[in-house]
DNA sequence: TATGAATGAGAGTTCATTCAT
DNA sequence: CATGAATGAACTCTCATTCAT
């Protein structure tokens, strides 16, 4: 059957069956993410998923249990994408890495995008908070522990209390790019970078990350 | 038809029939407050808003357009006591005061409770993202304002963004309450404070303010 | 509300609400009677019920969980009235009192007429079965019992079979019913039951209980 | 459609194409019946009966307009082995001889075994209906002949209904089956034939064809 | 005014049937 | 011919809203 693609010399081979299963089950998560963002989870009905997807409403029911699992789906793919390679907090500038971070991190989170979505959904759906809660704590320990080294060197206020520190970054983190995408001004990310740094660091040892890049690696020795 | 009550020479209800639809109002407001919160506004049937309330679907209908309009009706209600007495941010210690406050004004937010509520709605109705942004706002200048007072007085950073930093504390302030809630630690509060101290108290204007309470009075002299 | 009605002098008292309601379950479960009848359960809808109980397909569901809960009711409805008083099988000619109670005892089941909808149901409903098992049951017993005092009378065959016996009259009469609504024939009554007594009573009893009208009382003393 | 690989002797498949077509048919007649008796008409999809034969659902198709004259096809094809050898009923001992009928025939019916799926089809039907009804009538025809034969030779009650007794008979021995089936209890056969033999006989005779098994051939002379 | 039964549009879901590969 | 993904009509059931009492 589809042997004979074999034998095109390649120009357009024809996009495999599973591959072209993927295609519709991805135009399906696309088509679901943009709906869920615009009109909410409870506007957005299967059969528009798959109108603006381009497939027929069964369609939908082949690659999806119903609309909650895809958006499980949807999220699971997500949270894939969402964990950034979290570099040092002190190496160069950390206002200006922090805001490389948030424009990076808030990006995804952002892209992820449905956290305007989520918040009704939890109250409804355990097993969806259990996934979310979840990918909230892999970021959180990400966050954590890169503040635990810094404090660790001496390099924050001594106390600190981490927890609380790591999830107002979070929450900073996520809302600053909501804020970014509406204003489209992205100095927001400077600002709130700012902020943070004053959360974590004194400010001579901030000056002194900030004007001698080395300072942090000058110290390991 | 109930008129006649008015009539009975005051054998009867002393609750005037204003007040006694007050009430029905009041209780359907309540009912549907608590099941938005409990359940999300999409899960909730004005059914079950009736029956909580202890009155007929039907009657429901008399007092609200709709489920939404109860919903705004509900905002506009709260955010009527939500407004705080935001005084000074710099007499007395600034971290109890921070912490106090948060307790006051969060538990206010959360009692509002609605948070969890809004995101997906405001989605797919404008005007309520009126009302909110609007009360937001009205928070938010408030707080702005003390900020600013402090910041006249040099006694914040110089090189404050009063606006990122005015969202950032009602941010932390709304979820901190939230961590609460669910927690149950109100050590949180303290926690929460004192990190926004950082943000907006250099750390020498802090210990100042922490150990001489008039300090910012004297000041002003 | 209804306080009015009982001052009505009795002219045409308004139906009261419960009575009412009972009036649409009735015609809802008439309705449903009707078509599962004429077209078969599978193929009738909750909508085609509603409709031509004349009302909307929403209060269909005010009164039945599901179609498969009316044809419950139906049944519980229907068996309550199946019950035949059973009288002494051996008191008058027993060809014509049998005649009579196929008449009758068929009427009903074939009134009940779901017989033809219920063998494919009974194999994904077990719950059904169960149902209708009990009804058959109780019908048995009535038939086995008449049967037995016969029996111990010396009146049948000494080799009979009870339980066989009751079956295959069950089954006939059942099915005599059937053929006489489809063919209009009323002597099918007869014919059968005809038959039946040759399988109950020896040649010279029955035609001792034709004659004799009164033989089997004078056999009790 | 695997036995293709046992008989690669080299060139082709011996299996001509008729015979494989054949065989697929045949693998949905047996799958369709199998999950019809098992779990109803309407119950099963064609998507499962092909799934069941191990064909796609599309293949399905191509052997049969739709599920419906698939069930068609299978009552003709099962109706053709249906109709027994219809021996003399008054050679042998008529109830050991009936049992041994009823255990083949009703076997039959059994294992056509769609008579509990039918009752509701035929609803819906009028063309299955006349399918069936014809082939019940060719049963029907073969039992009246019999029974008309050992009337005619003053064997059986003289004043017997020989059409209410055929069909009286048809539906004790398609039961009996059924009860059988159940039960496993196969001596019902046996009660159930003598309850006939007591239907068509008169005990004089009944007693001589016992004792004397050449009683009727003897007759003829 | 209060009531709650009734309404019916519309969401979710299934499955007989078609059709591109 | 076989395949199985795709289709979309049709069904079940819910719930915001209306309306007769």
């Amino acid at each position: 059957m589809s042997d004979r693609e074999d034998q095109l010399v390649g120009d357009f081979p024809l996009v495999p069956k599973q591959e072209r299963a993927q295609q519709k089950r991805n135009a399906l998560l696309e088509s679901g993410h943009a709906l869920f963002i615009s009109k909410g989870y409870e506007q957005t009905t299967a059969k528009e998923i798959a109108a603006k997807a381009g497939v027929a409403t069964g369609t939908f029911y082949r690659y999806f249990l119903d609309k909650r699992q895809l958006l499980m789906a949807l999220l699971e793919d997500k949270i894939e994408k969402l964990m950034p390679p979290e570099p040092s907090w002190v190496i160069g500038n950390p206002e200006t890495r922090l805001a490389e971070l948030f424009e990076v991190h808030g990006n995804r989170l952002q892209r992820l995008g449905l956290h305007r979505v989520l918040p009704e959904l939890i109250l409804k759906d355990p097993e969806l908070s259990k996934v979310i809660a979840s990918a909230k704590l892999k970021i959180h320990s990400r966050i954590y522990a890169g503040l635990q080294k810094a404090s660790e060197k001496g390099l924050t206020w001594n106390d600190l209390d981490l927890n609380t520190l790591t999830w107002s970054i979070m929450l900073l983190a996520e809302n600053t790019t909501g804020k970014v995408l509406e204003s489209g001004d992205t100095e927001e990310y400077q600002k709130t970078a700012k902020i943070i740094c004053r959360m974590v660091f004194p400010p001579e040892v901030l000056k002194k990350l900030q004007t001698d890049e080395n300072y942090e690696e000058n110290l390991e020795n």
